[in-house]
RNA sequence: GUACCCGUAGCUCAACUGGAUAGAGCACCUGCCUUCUAAGCAGGGGGUUGCAGGUUCAAGCCCUGCCGGGUACGCCA
């Protein structure tokens, strides 16, 4: 279906084919000038050079053919030759109240239904998840919701980082010291004993890995012990197990508390028995080499403007690496699911190792060439001080730390404001929860995923402007005012448009633009601007125009109608940024 | 050293991939709560888009060269 803007693209484009001209010349956007016009065309410069004519000629025959055309209420050339347009209110009504009655809100189907796994995990399971989590669980939970949306199926996977180095010094340090009780002693029915593991490995990995850094005698212990994990041996196999079911309760508390969703609790360890039969078929196909005693992939190609290292499948010592996992996971996801794409979140400092592992996978055909990889890359997430996010000690901050913080921030801010403050504690706290949430999310997905940003917590729970929050009050605001009315969120009533009403009805048309934009990129920031946008659009509405008191029956329904679909969309929006709205606040 | 990313209002960020007068939020100033939630609304000041060239009807966006910041560059992930 799509926006109103692209319909008018289809009426504007076969104008241009009537005088010989490509129809994709008749591109209408929404007007940057909107004191001129509701929208514009500029392809009437574009297309001057192969017309052979001057823009405004151009133009004119143009605006000639689109004046006959009822919809709208003005065509005319402006400037250089653009093309401004207006619609009949009677158009613009139709057309929301058609899109308002739709299942998919008038965007088009995008996806057809075709497959793409999405990888935005990536926790490590010998440590509890800290902030270097967030940006990838936030934006990527969001881009697949956003997918699934336009019709993808969609799989999100969690792939956890449990098959490496550091599995092997952080085992090794338990057997060694005789301390494997501790981990195996661990009772995964009860809270208390899963912390106590978590914290014991908090301290004990840090400690293990720095020692491993300065001591090569227990590197190389370390690195033997993740050849024997990953041959299964045990006891090391037995404690990797144990460690492993404590670590992913961690992980479903912390991203149930942020309602990130994975459809796929897979790990590198799950691709290990992939790993052999694919280096010996990337060796056959003479694909992978031996090299300073280890077997790689190298990846350079003449044009090339910089050095690409090789991709390394088996190190010297035998043992794999996260670029050999990255390669089995391909292999198991085209064999499971068959993808149309593969979409990697992945920190945007990994750019060289996405760049690596898609030309080792190509060159050894591991996917046909329609399969589309991508690297989503995301900027770091810095603090105030513009350098990488720390606690105030200089330390990693825990991601439950974080989000407790934000709750109680949203909490004492709305005790000040005197909010909630009839709500049950229960309520209240959930409440809190979401405004936190919402928050920390907005925060994060309002920024372009390619830069780098800035986390400042007392900003974005400062709860004014540009906020999760504020977007949150907009949409609990237009809940409470359509409960008073008695009007049911759903319904949609005939469109009286008065000159406050037109500016919201417009704004409505372009939902579709928004969310195939957020698509094409993968960019959810888009979408942010978007809700940012209807709720600032609504607000302002609401301030200028007294609904409930309207007198006129059809005016006051029709104002209602706008309400309603205005809380619809930002419901879907929210939802597709993973924000949840409460039913008051 | 080489490659990639970034540089936009005092601060934090947008700009629908080349369109008209570069937009928001914070901060600052002026109004508005005895009517639907003021976490709000209406308005104001604030810019040589790092610098210099080039491409064209049109450049924050594309090309070249500088300046400044970040990141990555074989056996970590």
């Amino acid at each position: 279906m799509g926006s109103l803007a692209q319909k008018l693209s289809g009426i504007v484009g076969s104008a241009f084919e009537s005088q010989g001209l490509d129809k994709s010349f008749g591109t209408v956007r929404v007007a940057d000038r909107p004191d001129l016009a509701q929208f514009q065309c500029n392809g009437a410069m574009a297309a001057s050079k192969a017309a052979k004519k001057n823009p405004r000629e151009v133009a004119g025959a143009i605006v000639e053919e689109l004046q006959k055309n009822p919809v709208f209420s003005k065509v005319e050339i402006a400037g250089p030759g653009f093309i401004n347009i207006n619609v009949t209110d009677d158009y613009l009504s139709a057309y929301l109240k058609e899109t308002g009655a739709d299942k998919r809100a008038g965007v088009s189907d995008l996806g057809h239904n075709e497959t793409v796994v999405l990888d935005y995990g990536g926790p490590n399971i010998a440590k509890a998840m800290h902030v270097g989590h967030l940006r990838s669980a936030i934006i990527g939970d969001s881009i697949r919701r956003i997918m699934k949306f336009v019709g993808y199926k969609t799989l999100g996977d969690v792939h956890m980082g449990d098959w490496g180095t550091h599995m092997g010094m952080l085992i090794d340090d338990y057997i060694t010291r005789g301390e494997e009780k501790i981990v195996l002693d661990t009772n995964l029915n009860s809270q208390s004993s899963i912390d106590a593991l978590m914290e014991d490995m908090a301290e004990r990995y840090p400690r293990a890995s720095g020692a491993a850094k300065e001591n090569p005698d227990l590197m190389a212990r370390a690195h033997a012990a993740t050849v024997k994990l990953q041959n299964k041996e045990q006891p090391h196999y037995g404690l990797w197990e144990k460690i492993r079911d404590v670590s992913i309760k961690g992980m479903e508390r912390n991203y149930a508390a942020l309602n990130v969703f994975f459809d796929l609790w897979k790990g590198e360890a799950d691709v290990h028995d992939y790993i052999a039969p694919m280096v010996e078929d990337l060796q056959k196909k003479k694909v992978a080499i031996e090299s300073d005693g280890a077997q790689v992939v190298p990846v350079a190609e003449e044009s090339d403007k910089k050095e690409y290292p090789p991709l390394i499948l088996y190190k010297r010592d035998g043992a794999v690496m996260y670029g050999t996992t990255d390669m089995a996971t391909i292999v198991e996801r085209v064999k499971l699911y068959n993808p149309n794409k593969i979409v990697y979140v992945v920190d945007q400092r990994q750019g060289l190792h996405f760049e690596q592992l898609f030309r080792a996978a190509r060159k050894g055909g591991l996917v046909k060439a329609a399969v589309e990889l991508t690297h989503a890359g995301f900027g770091t997430m810095n603090g105030p001080d513009g350098k990488p996010f720390k606690t105030r000690a200089g330390g990693v901050m825990r991601l439950d730390d974080l989000i407790s913080m934000a709750e109680e921030k949203a909490k004492s801010r709305m005790d000040e404001a005197h909010l909630a403050e009839d709500m049950p504690a229960a309520e209240k706290a959930d409440v809190a929860h979401k405004v936190a949430i919402a928050a920390i999310k907005f925060a994060d997905l309002q920024n372009s995923r390619v830069a780098d940003y800035v986390f400042d917590l007392d900003k974005l729970t400062s709860f004014e402007g540009k906020t999760g929050p504020y977007l949150l009050y907009q949409a609990v605001r237009i809940k409470s005012l359509l409960r008073k009315a008695g009007y049911d969120i759903t319904k949609s009533s005939p469109l009286m448009l008065a000159d406050v009403d037109r500016p919201l009805a417009l704004l409505l048309t372009e939902l579709p633009d928004s969310i195939e934009g957020a698509v094409k990129n993968y960019f959810p920031h888009h979408l942010c601007d978007y809700a940012y946008r209807l709720a600032q659009a609504f607000s302002s509405f609401y301030g200028n125009c007294h609904i409930l008191s309207e007198e006129n029956k059809a005016l006051r329904d029709s104002r209602l109608s706008l309400c309603a679909q205005t809380y619809r969309q930002l419901e879907l929006t929210f939802g597709l940024l993973g924000i949840d709205i409460p039913e008051r606040m």
